[in-house]
DNA sequence: GGCTTAGATATTTTT
DNA sequence: TATCTAAGCC
């Protein structure tokens, strides 16, 4: 009997292709991997392989990830494959990686290793005391779009001096100069915000050749999951990297690039092949994961895109069952039929809940279901609710260690100076921050300077004028109150300075003075210490900033997931976003709000790009059904509000209809290619009245509101024929969709204030009678 | 300095 | 609809 090899072990199991992905180990490897072919497997196996069979030490090894998610997934599929000794191996994701190099040679690049990292709220709270400053009107340039500028130049490595040179408008001119004073306001903090990590990275690896090559040698083997999503920024800091071993795989899908609004590039995965010469392709395209159909489905919608890297995918799974479409007279109805159809998969197809997901555009849309399930006592999980860590006391409490880790934390400062309150008044932090800007120095130096003063130390300087005595006296305690701090700071544990806060601040004190909801308060600043705990016992001064770095860079804690009364261990349905839902699979998958306007949304419809970015989006949604998937619409959405007639997204009808069957509550299923529905299948389909036939009053328009004797409320669908031979589709509130005679049925006509969206089958252009209804 | 109120504003959000 | 901000008032 032969023995077999741990290489062939290895690979047994694999694919061809998977096979040919993992042993090429020389050189510069693209894999272009469809939803489902197992490319983590490859990853996990390909890392086995260089371990176990090239002997490459792990600790030489370097695969980055987007998300913590995914690293850790990845980690563990390594780890099950190698067993002992890949504890050295290095999966981060790339901000974790770029951190982790910027703490120990970011001096480089002018940081000092206590660096704190920004998250958006402070970065909002730089560029708004920036617009102050320089007396610029926030309404007119909020800081929001000025931060989006800031960003959009550092993705794409250009400084504000570079800003300048390519300022067009009279914006661009003042988003360089704030991304100027922006810039030197962390660097006084000791601060990066995210897209620093990058850049600062790409920084010192760029202009110090030492460093390069260091990190050129440190790592002998590069992995990137989701190339697709790598920014120019990204793509730069791995290139350098690999320049020299030349051993680079990158591993992604164009056709789920769903990130471009977030500088994400997939071009790159083109440009990796001009960079690296070379390059070996291997293509994934068998999916494990979906039936043909499914899978047909989707492809067909991909294949709308244009430019696209064609790949033909396919599967030895079943055929399947149908995609079904259903329409809903609202939202709320939407919401009723997507639970009554998820309850009997479980009869029917022994689908349990925990394998069922809800997926939607936007987060306002998971209202409904949440109420439905609410309702129906069915238990959800919320992806992406409020995070822990924002929270507001335990960004406040994160904000005192934070000052204690780095004394020039100015966002940090700011956030808790008057928290709880203790007399220090908006002015005088003005005045605080004017004078540290003169100086530039950190806030905190300027208090501190008050402090002693205060304590006869030292003479007033000529500023102390500008400021009351019970200011002096308020801040010359908060001062005391971070000196005590930061000198705790060396000799306690993480957990420990958490409980000298809350009680030396005034912070407990206040929490306890709220009956509303202090203690709920309160039991999450003992989550907080709780998760500090797992860094306690290290090394002091370190595990603060680790926690720190933990805390800003995995926005998850274990163990504290979950909607609100949902266990965790309980079987749950998950409401979750379509851009989260990516590397995600679960047996069923509704897809909801398959309108214009809503997917593909309303911002994105003028543009062919983003409209091709709405498709890929749901292209991700589709592929993440394994056997089961269907799709929703609401004839009318409440909108901000406000409710308005819809018109079906233009995806459905990319959809062949020989996959499709529709099916309304009742169960009463008609096959689509038999009773075509002229709001999603194929304009032909359906016959409008002509506009020379003259309208009367009692004309029925797709979109007009409409009273039945028996079914209620509805809204027409559309309708075809004149006079007494007119057929009209209406979807009614509760009672599904109807076809009516209107010769038989005694349709009234309901006359609202509102003007409403209005289609006409028959245009090819969308018409919107009220665009500022969903327009922007 | 903190509270109330009117007015504007509104995708997606891996880190 | 809900959420945030600036302004106005005690």
């Amino acid at each position: 009997m032969p023995l077999i090899s741990p290489a062939e072990n290895l690979l047994a199991g694999l694919s061809d292709r998977q096979r040919e992905a993992v042993i090429h180990t020389d050189g510069p490897l693209l894999i272009v991997a469809g939803p489902g072919s197992g490319k983590t497997r490859v990853m996990a196996h390909r890392v086995a392989y260089l371990i176990g069979e090239k002997g490459v030490p792990a600790w030489k090894i370097l695969a980055v990830t987007f998300t913590n998610k995914a690293a850790r997934e990845l980690r563990e599929r390594c780890e099950r494959l190698v067993g002992h000794g890949s504890d050295e191996l290095q999966v981060r994701t790339f901000h974790g990686f770029c951190s982790r190099v910027l703490r120990s040679d970011g001096e480089h690049v002018g940081l000092k290793p206590e660096f704190t990292i920004y998250d958006t709220d402070d970065q909002a709270r730089v560029a708004r005391r920036i617009l102050d400053e320089f007396d610029i009107d926030p309404k007119q340039f909020p800081p929001r779009a000025l931060l989006g500028i800031i960003s959009d130049a550092k993705n794409n490595m250009r400084s504000p001096a570079q800003l300048e040179r390519r300022t067009e408008t009279y914006r661009d001119e003042v988003a360089s100069r704030v991304y100027a004073a922006y810039e030197g306001a962390l660097q006084r903090a000791n601060a990066v915000d995210f897209d620093d990590l990058l850049l600062k990275t790409y920084m010192l690896l760029e202009g110090f050749p030492e460093m390069l090559e260091k990190y050129q040698t440190r790592f002998d083997h590069l992995l990137v999951d989701e190339f697709q999503d790598t920014n120019p920024l990204q793509f730069q800091v791995a290139r350098m990297l690999a320049l020299k071993s030349q051993n680079i795989c990158v591993v992604g899908d164009p056709d789920q690039s769903i990130y471009s609004w977030r500088h994400a590039d997939p071009t790159n995965l083109t440009d990796f092949q001009s960079t690296f010469k070379d390059t070996k392709i291997v293509t994934l395209d068998q999916s494990y994961r979906s039936t043909q159909i499914i899978l047909e489905a989707a492809d067909s919608v991909i294949g709308n895109n244009d430019g696209r890297m064609e790949k033909n995918l396919w599967t030895e799974n079943d055929r399947g069952t149908r995609i079904s479409v259903a329409e809903a007279y609202n939202e709320d109805e939407e919401a009723r039929l997507v639970l009554e159809a998820a309850a009997n998969l479980k009869s029917q197809d022994g689908i349990g809940r925990n394998e069922v997901a809800i997926m939607y555009r936007v987060n306002a849309q998971s209202r409904a279901f949440e109420v439905a399930c609410n309702r129906e006592g069915i238990p959800y999980r919320l992806v992406g609710g409020v995070k822990f860590y924002d929270r507001k006391e335990v960004k406040d409490v994160l904000s005192f260690l934070r000052l204690a880790a780095n004394p020039a934390d100015d966002a940090a400062l700011e956030r808790i100076i008057n928290v709880p309150t203790r007399g220090i008044s908006a002015k005088t932090v003005a005045e605080l921050r004017r004078v540290a800007i003169t100086n530039n120095v950190p806030i905190l130096d300027v208090i501190l300077d008050i402090s002693r003063v205060q304590s006869g130390d030292e003479d007033p300087p000529a500023y102390y004028a500008e400021l009351a005595t019970r200011a002096l006296k308020s801040v010359s305690a908060f001062g005391d109150l971070i000196t005590r701090l930061i000198e705790q700071s060396m000799a306690l544990d993480t957990n420990e300075l958490i409980d000298l806060i809350v009680e030396h601040s005034g912070y407990g004190a206040m929490l306890r003075e709220d009956k509303e909801r202090g203690e709920e308060r309160m039991e999450n600043l003992q989550e907080l210490k709780a998760s500090a705990e797992q860094f306690a016992g290290s090394e002091e001064r370190g595990q603060l900033t680790d926690f720190l770095e933990n805390v800003a860079l995995v926005s998850e804690v274990d163990g504290l997931q979950g909607g609100d009364d949902t266990d965790v261990e309980e079987e749950a349905i998950t409401l979750i976003t379509l851009h989260q839902a990516k590397g995600l699979e679960y047996d069923a998958v509704f897809l909801v709000g398959l309108e214009e306007g809503i997917l593909p949304h309303s911002r994105s419809v003028d543009d062919p790009t983003q409209i091709e970015e709405e498709r890929r989006l749901l292209y991700v949604g589709m592929t993440r059904a394994r056997k089961r998937l269907n799709l929703f619409r609401a004839f009318q959405r409440r909108f901000r509000g406000q409710s308005g007639s819809t018109m079906a997204s233009r995806f459905l009808q990319e959809i062949p209809d020989s996959l499709v069957t529709t099916r309304d509550i009742r169960g009463h299923s008609r096959v689509a290619d038999r009773m075509p529905d002229p709001m999603w299948t194929k304009r032909a389909a359906s016959t409008p009245a002509p506009e020379s036939a003259g309208r009367t009053g009692d004309q029925f328009e797709a979109g007009d509101k409409v009273r039945h004797g028996t079914f209620g409320d509805g809204v027409v669908v559309s309708s075809s024929g004149t006079g007494g031979d007119t057929q009209v589709t209406v979807a009614f509130a509760g009672q599904g969709v109807k076809r009516l005679m209107l010769s038989f049925a005694p349709l009234e006509k309901v006359v609202e204030e509102e003007s409403v969206r209005q289609f006409d089958p028959d245009e090819d252009e969308i018409e919107i009678q009220d665009p500022d209804l969903f327009a922007p």
